[in-house]
Parts: structure tokens; sequence; C-alpha cells
DNA sequence: AAAAATATGTCAACATGGCTGACATAAATT
DNA sequence: AATTTATGTCAGCCATGTTGACATATTTTT
């Protein structure tokens, strides 16, 4: 490995003692206003999903169950077909951790009553406590941010919220939120 | 099964048609007003990353690679032990990924110059390029997204990250977000 | 009534990317 | 000389995503 033998003056602060990479400088926010938004997207989730993830140690479950458990609870008797096209996943994903809601008794199905190929979602009282549990961190984490914002920043954080869904998912997201 | 004898007038559209379930009220907004941005932020991640997971496949990689190759660009001669801070993960599942990306010329490793042990990671021209290429969509989509926003709204959009982010970790990424 | 389409489930195999635990090495520090 | 530090590595486990093929019950269409 070759050894530093030239040292020219740096600009920058983070590679300034490390002249001799393929490419010392760096991508910055300069080239690219959008980068903080970036990282602060990936930092932000980072954070916003270790609380329930932590809680769902304890049950035995992980982020899978979380969705599932999120969605049937906001909209009891669900269909598996809808719920899949919620979390963009194949069914035999869905399927083996759904199994393991309803075995454990916090998830119950049932035959649609029209079509009764249909096997609707509801939660049962443990499924709406469970969801309750992880929501709390959650809302209280969301409260605290809204808290510090002025109305017209607070509708600035859900607008831009909106807009980074895709285009094409944008009213039925709405429609899923309910507004 | 017991069956339905008794049909209560529901006051929820989702549910008017299912109250046979153990619990058929789903939980909504108007008890936790938090709802609508947990869900928005569920729904505004899953897209926000889809556009780089399509892109990664070509390279038969995944997001694990992107999050390397993204961080090294942005911090040239990063130590493994601070990347390792910023993505908390463990040193084996970061070492695995890693290892791929220099063995296909993404990313190249130096001995840091004062202290030896350490192996600064730096991106190649390839590795810069491919950063590059997983930064354009998503910073289209932010763009776009900033531009429909006011001042006001857009530096609401940014606080309400900021504040996401655990309380600890704030400082630590504000100073990697450069600002 | 028979045929086709639909909603869902299931079996099997595989890949990614987390994890833990144990151990190795080289360089810096004490 | 002994210890600590930065990093790497081997081995195995787990969660959760994937594809492909096939099964079943029910509804819709012909």
């Amino acid at each position: 490995m070759a050894d530093i033998n030239f040292k020219p003056s740096e600009s920058t602060k983070l590679s300034a003692n490390a002249p001799r990479g393929p490419l010392s400088t760096p991508l910055s926010a300069t080239e690219r206003a959008e980068i903080p938004f970036i990282e602060l997207l990936y930092f932000a989730y980072r954070d916003f999903i270790s609380d329930p993830d932590a809680e769902l140690l304890s049950y035995g479950f992980g982020r899978a169950h979380h969705r599932i458990i999120h969605f049937v609870n906001r909209h009891p008797g669900i269909r598996v077909a809808d719920l899949l096209d919620i979390l963009k996943i194949t069914k035999q994903s869905l399927g083996r951790v759904l199994k393991q809601l309803v075995d454990s008794g916090f998830i119950e199905q049932l035959p649609g009553p029209q079509d009764r190929r249909q096997r609707l979602l509801y939660p049962t009282e443990a499924g709406r406590a469970l969801s309750l549990r992880l929501l709390d961190p959650q809302a209280r984490r969301i409260g605290a941010a809204l808290a510090s914002l002025s109305p017209a920043e607070r509708k600035g954080a859900e607008e831009f919220l909106r807009h980074i869904v895709d285009a094409s998912e944008r009213d039925k997201v709405a429609r899923l939120i309910g507004k």
C-alpha cells in the first residue's frame, strides 16, 4: 500500500486529513440542496420505529406484525387483498405473520357476509390493546414534534409527507388516512 | 360461531357492514389526532425508498449497500466505527455488505494516517457515480414536494423531521447533515 | 349445470440483512 | 511488557421479504 507523500491544502473539514483516497471531496448539500431532507427522513424514520420495535420484542413480534396489527385496528373487517395492497407485500409474506397473530389471539378472521370466500380481519380486545400500546409512544413523539410548530408549519409537515408519497397512490392514501 | 342478532346503527363507513367481529369500531384519528402523521410517515417512507430499491436491483445490491454508499460519499474518509454509529447496526452486519462494495470497486479502504489501525472508507469514482444515481430520484421527489410549499411550510417540514429524531441524537444528526 | 374467474391459503425453496458469541490481529496506549 | 482499541472474521440463528406451483371454496359467467 502506497504511503502518503503529498498533502494538498484541503478545503473541507471532514477530509482535511485524508487527501489520499480515490475521492476525498464529500458529496455536499451545496450540489444537492435536498440532501438534508433525504437524511432527515432516514434518521427520523429510524428513530420513529425504534419505540414499537422495542415493545414488540417482549411479544416475540417484529415490524411485520406491527403493520398488520395497526391497519387491522384502523380498518376492522378489512379484506386480505386490501391489506396486501396497503403493505405492498406478497400474500405468502403476509400469511406467515398473520397466522401468528391469529394463533396468538390478537386478530380474528370471519367470512365475509356477502362474499363468503373472503376472510375479513378483525382485532380482538387483546389486538386492540396491543395496537394502542404500540401507537402510544409514536403518537407522543409526533405530538411533541407538532407542539413545537406553528399551524402553518404543521401544515407544511403534513403536505410535505403527502407529496413524498407516489402521485399514483396519493388519493388512496388520503382515503385510508381519512381526509 | 355466534351469528348476528343485533345490528346497532353504525356511525363509521368502513365497519358498517361488519358488526360481527370481536371489535368492529375502527381506531380513528378522533381518539388519536397523531394517527394521520404516523401513517403518512409510513407511506412516505415506503415510497421514498422505492426508487433506489429498484435501481439497486440492477447492481445486485440492497438497501444496506445504499446506506453505506451514501454515507461514505457524504463523508469520505469516515471511520468504520463512525459509520456503525450512524447506521446503528453491528460490525458483522456492516462487514458483510461493505466487503461486497469494496470487492466490486465502489469503495476503497485506506489506513488512517495518524492511527494506522483505522481503515478509512473512501468512494471510488464508480462509487460516487452510483451514489449520485441513487440520490437523483430521491432528490427529485423531495424537490417536487418542497416546490409546493411556502418557505414557512418548508421550515415546518424540516423542523418536524428534526424533532422526530431522538432528542439524544438530534445534535449529532444536525452535525452530520451539516447545519 | 358446467366452466371460468376470484379470494384466499399453503408448501417449498431461497435471499437479504439483521442478530449474538467467540476469536484473531495489528497498532496504539499505558 | 501488558493492555486497550479498531477492525475483521467465522459460524450460526432469526425475521421477513421473494418466486413458483398448487389447493379449495365460492362466486360469476356462459
